[in-house]
DNA sequence: CACCCAAGTGTTAGTTACTAACATGATGGT
DNA sequence: ACCATCATGTTAGTAACTAACACTTGGGTG
């Protein structure tokens, strides 16, 4: 908290870039995405189309979330090696989810109602959905390589792969029904339980069985 | 091979869909699937832009291929109800794989090399990776479905989307894998591998332990 | 065989997402 | 006080689609 000095500038810029986003996701929620176009959301905003174009690289970034990659990559890569695949990446899966959603602030609780509006678009909207699957094949990459086991053989780094996948698709399972249930449950005992049906009980458990 | 008896029209419209898609293909391996417009597809063709988008909605429809969903679904309604999830569904998944890419004809070898073409674009282009994962995502939707959990209660119907879409992602990086290798190793094989890597030996190997 | 309907195709005009290039006004450091 | 830089606006252009209308041709019907 201490890096608080930012520019005039830089503040006005976010600031325009959140006042943006918010109207986009209104306007989307209210008429659909297909029905409302860029011009519409700047002029919302108060905008030009290009400066909103300026801010998000296409139209369907206004609702994309960038999820935590860095994060979850980092915790990855600190696991135990020992532990099977599923279990080092449920794990990491399962710790980023609690620091996401967790908190309790003011501000906090209308970043999640934000976040949930933005999923919700995203589960219903094909090109939405289409783009967000594709980023959390981006996200795959980045846990596949946070594994460390590229150089152990072209076999091993398959079965890296193939377990990773499969884990963010039981997480994305645990999203969609987070969104279903507008956030009530818990995230992580969400994707905690979508792991277990996946890989069974010991993919999880991590507090027995050390 | 009963049926055949196209009528003359039929004939000529699924020969011009052939011939604009085996242009298409071909330009956008040639020179990029951006780089190249519908105009572009449309002229190698000999057709106009709107004969194009009468057989292909969209241009990213020139290179997606259906997966045989429907095939799929039938497989895991059939398997029995007493074996694990992943199981039911993993069953499926190699099952209706080695009846995708197996035969030895000309014809089949022909189909599987222009299958190939395909995926390579599928998995090198966002756009197109992005509609790919999309549409596997309906095709877990249909596996759902077969499963018959839904009526059990909302909690088993979550273990069998999560258990589904955990499946369906490991498929996908044997799929992956596949074109990778041009289709060198059986894919059949690369799924079971798959399966293995997720979920663990039993959860393939339907040989023994019934 | 003549007739007519419908299907496949072409043409044109329009909308919308997105890009490139240039102009302008304000900010921030010197 | 001065100037470079950055955020934004404006304009013009490309390409993916869509809608509406006209034309040709295969195919069934009298």
């Amino acid at each position: 908290m201490s890096e608080r000095q930012p520019n005039l500038r830089e503040r006005r810029r976010s600031e325009t870039r959140r006042l943006v986003q918010a109207h986009a996701v209104r306007l989307f929620t209210d008429h659909g995405y297909d029905a409302v176009t860029v011009a519409d959301v700047a002029e919302a905003a108060g905008v030009s189309a290009m400066t909103v174009y300026r801010h998000f690289p296409t139209k369907e970034d206004l609702v994309l979330i960038d999820q935590p990659a860095q994060l979850i990559a980092e915790r990855v890569a600190a696991s135990s090696a020992a532990q099977p695949l599923v279990r080092r990446v449920g794990s990491a899966l399962i710790d980023a989810a609690t620091n996401w959603t967790g908190g309790n602030g003011d501000e906090q609780a209308a970043n999640e109602r934000f976040l949930l509006d933005c999923l919700r678009l995203m589960v219903s909207t094909p090109a939405l959905r289409a783009r967000h699957l594709d980023s959390q094949y981006a996200l795959q990459q980045a846990i596949v390589d946070a594994l460390g086991y590229d150089a152990t053989g072209p076999d091993a780094a398959f079965r890296a792969q193939a377990a990773t996948s499969a884990c963010i698709a039981a997480m994305h399972t645990a999203l969609t029904r987070w969104v279903e249930d507008d956030g009530h449950t818990k995230l992580p005992d969400l994707i905690a339980r979508a792991l277990t049906a996946s890989f069974g009980d010991d993919a999880v458990a991590t507090r027995r069985k050390d």
